[in-house]
DNA sequence: AAAACGGGGCC
DNA sequence: GGCCCAGTTTT
């Protein structure tokens, strides 16, 4: 016997779906580059770069032919920032390497960079209508509570069983409308604390709504405790008001990501020594270091960090180097790094991730307090 | 199977 | 402070 999940979940999905801007569209370009952003991130957080994104960068062409700086920026913030190289790899192979064609399947989509199971289902069955399902936060919640699964939905043996479900679930009519209602349903009433059963188009077939475990499902596996970092950076200022700022590497954490020279605290060296000694090392400048003029803290999934941004004035010997005369916003290499000055008022076109805007925007802020 | 990988909003 | 979000990749 058929399960009257899909028809109900459709119905109420006619009348409550949210207006989104990636709802109003069925190229295939727009809905991979809204499930990249959603990727992990809220929706409310992703409408505005979504917007911005596109307008820069309205075709697969585009994307692809954009300068790497252009990129990051309309990035700046969003986090993940691998996501965003790995979209530009899989333009760049969807209009060179297959001229403009787009994949055809769910299995070719999982194919291009950044493209896993959810991502590339969602694609494929929201713009191809392919009969295939998503699993993503939203429906293993639903799904746990609708058949009651009481082991935790992030092991392997539980998530199996979830795509095995969601999978006989999905319709061959429409199957892009039901994968998005099954979400739906997850963000705005299955919703993980006090979720609004009442309303729920699905409650009559809910088994852990039935058993009264609605509070106690889903069950996650305990998280272990991130550890706390320290660090420090430095602020370098030229004559024109530039602030020196260097690249991160492109793979590994906030990869391409520019930052001001930073360096983490390990033992128990003074803040100074450590930085000054940093600066002389990776950019072989001697330095006086003065006052903390900014601080940030600052919560990763995997660990937090607390960063102080001290002063630092560079020795009158040093500030003959080359590395003083560069344009603004205009990256240079110098000992291994690539540098750049910019004004610290949000002008820069270089991408800072979000620790170096909040201590940014703390200079910022004394500057602005200045009369004229 | 676990860890790496950002950031924000909510309680 | 913890939790969790339209997950993917690497180890």
């Amino acid at each position: 016997m058929p399960s009257p999940i899909p028809q109900k979940l459709g119905e109420w999905y006619r009348s409550n779906a949210r207006e989104l801007p990636w709802r109003e569209t069925r190229d295939p370009y727009r809905i991979w580059v809204s499930e990249i952003m959603l990727q992990q991130t809220r929706v409310e957080t992703v409408i505005p770069y979504y917007h911005q994104f596109l307008e820069a960068f309205p075709t697969v062409r585009a994307l692809a032919d954009a300068p790497e700086e252009e990129l990051l920026k309309l990035w700046e913030g969003l986090g993940y920032y691998r996501r965003a190289r790995n979209l530009q790899k899989g333009a760049q192979v969807v209009a060179h390497e297959r001229h403009g064609r787009f994949p055809e399947n769910a299995d070719e989509w999982a194919e291009l960079s950044g493209i896993g199971r959810y991502t590339a289902a969602a694609i494929a069955s929201i713009a191809q209508d392919q009969q295939v399902a998503v699993l993503d936060g939203n429906v293993k919640r639903v799904l746990a509570r609708l058949f009651a699964i009481s082991r935790p939905i992030d092991e392997r043996t539980t998530e199996k069983e979830l795509w095995e479900l969601a999978e006989q679930l999905v319709p061959a009519s429409h199957p892009g409308d039901h994968n998005q209602a099954m979400m739906e349903l997850g963000a705005t009433l299955c919703i993980p604390k006090q979720p609004k059963c009442p309303e729920c188009p699905l409650w009559k077939e809910c088994d852990a709504l039935a058993s009264g475990r609605i509070g106690s499902i889903p069950v996650t596996s305990p998280k272990k405790k991130v550890p706390h970092k320290h660090a420090v950076a430095a602020l370098i200022r030229r004559d024109d008001g530039g602030l020196m700022i260097w690249k991160r590497p492109p793979d590994g954490l906030l990869g391409g990501m520019w930052e001001l020279p930073v360096v983490e605290l390990s033992g128990a060296i003074e803040p100074q020594v450590v930085l000054q000694e940093m600066l002389k090392n990776q950019l072989q400048l001697s330095t006086k270091v003065g006052p903390i003029l900014a601080t940030s803290r600052h919560a990763y999934s995997h660990f937090t960090i607390a960063v102080r941004a001290f002063e630092v004035l560079a020795s009158e010997a040093t500030q003959s180097h080359d590395i003083w005369q560069p344009p603004l916003n205009t990256p240079f290499e110098h000992n291994s790094r690539t540098l750049a000055w910019v004004r610290p008022d949000g002008s820069s076109p270089l991408a800072l991730h979000k620790v170096m805007l909040k201590l940014v925007d703390q200079l910022d802020d004394s500057q602005r307090k200045m009369p004229l």
